[in-house]
DNA sequence: ATGTCGAGCAAAGCTCGA
C-alpha cells in the first residue's frame, strides 16, 4: 500500500499537475494540504474520473486539507483537531482507507515569529501532540501526514543562515516536533534515508532556490508501532517540483507491506 | 531587504499569507 502526502499549493489552480501525477505515481491513498478552495468548489468530478474517492475539509481562500483514496471511499472518522471549537481553520482530516487510520495535516506557518501566529503554532501543536498520543496508544495502524511545517534538524535543511528567524527552525517548534515523536512514532522518511543530506520537500520559489536545490524537508509521515513494522519503502517524487506550474512542495511518499 | 506566487478586494494596485 502506497500512502502519499502532498501539499498541492491551491487544488484547482494546479488540477494538471496533480492529475498528471496521480496517474504516473498511483498511490493508493493521498493527503493533500492547501487546497485552498471552500467546500463546495473542491474538484470532487475530476479526482473520481482519475479513479479516487475523496473526503476532504475546505475553507475559502487559505488552508484546506483532504484524503483520496485509490478505487475506494475513505471512511471519515473526523474533520477538525480536537481541543479547540473556536479554531475555524481547516488544517486536519481524518479517514481510514484499506484498514489503515490515516490523518492529512496542515500545521500552522507561524511566521512571523514571535507573535500571535507563532502562538496558534504552538497552541496546534499541543493539540496534535495530544490526539496522537491517544491515537498511538490504541495500538491501531495510523499513518500521520503532512505538511509540519517544521524543519526537524539541520540535517533537513540546505546549508543557511537566511532561515534563522523562521518559525519552521526556531527551537520551540523542534521540540514540538521532537516531543511528538517521543510518543513512539517513526518519522519514515528519516528512517528510510538516514544520511540523505537533501530529502527536501519544499523550494521556495523565491531566488531560484529549486534550482540550486535550496529546500527543506517539512512534509513527513509519521508511523505507529503497526505500520512502522510493516515499512518497505519510500521517497519524494521531486521532478514534480520542476514541473510548469507547480506547487512550491513535492510529493512524499511511503510503501507499506 | 530582497526575491515568487496567487487571492481578495474592487476596479488597479496594494495587502496578505505562505
Amino acid at each position: 500500500m502506497k500512502i502519499a502526502t502532498f501539499n498541492i499549493n491551491n487544488v484547482n489552480r494546479r488540477l494538471p499537475n496533480l492529475l498528471e501525477w496521480l496517474e504516473e505515481a498511483k498511490p493508493d491513498a493521498v493527503c493533500l494540504q492547501e487546497l485552498k478552495a471552500e467546500q463546495s468548489r473542491f474538484p470532487r468530478a475530476a479526482i473520481e474520473a482519475a479513479g479516487y474517492g475523496a473526503v476532504w475539509r475546505g475553507q475559502k481562500t487559505w488552508n484546506g486539507v483532504a484524503i483520496l483514496a485509490r478505487g475506494a471511499e475513505p471512511v471519515l472518522t473526523r474533520d477538525e483537531l480536537p481541543g479547540d471549537p473556536d479554531d475555524g481553520q481547516s488544517r486536519y482530516i481524518e479517514a481510514a482507507v484499506n484498514g489503515v487510520l490515516i490523518a492529512s495535516i496542515y500545521l500552522p506557518n507561524g511566521n512571523p515569529q514571535p507573535g500571535p501566529k507563532f502562538d496558534y503554532k504552538l497552541a496546534w501543536f499541543e493539540r496534535l501532540i495530544a490526539h496522537a498520543g491517544e491515537l498511538f496508544a490504541a495500538d491501531l495502524p495510523v499513518v500521520l501526514a503532512g505538511d509540519y511545517n517544521v524543519v526537524p534538524t539541520e540535517r533537513d535543511i540546505y546549508p543557511t543562515k537566511s532561515w534563522d528567524d523562521d518559525a519552521l527552525l526556531q527551537p520551540e517548534s523542534r521540540a514540538a516536533f521532537a516531543r511528538l515523536l517521543s510518543q513512539g512514532w517513526t518519522d519514515a522518511l528519516r528512517r528510510l534515508h538516514p544520511e540523505t543530506d537533501d530529502l527536501y520537500t519544499f523550494w521556495d520559489y523565491k531566488r531560484g532556490r529549486w534550482g540550486r536545490n535550496a529546500g527543506l524537508r517539512l512534509d513527513h509521515l509519521l508511523l505507529s508501532r503497526s505500520t512502522a513494522d510493516r515499512l518497505t519503502g519510500g521517497g519524494v517524487d521531486r521532478d514534480v517540483r520542476g514541473r510548469e506550474g507547480a506547487s512550491d512542495h513535492a510529493p512524499a511518499w511511503i510503501s507499506l507491506d
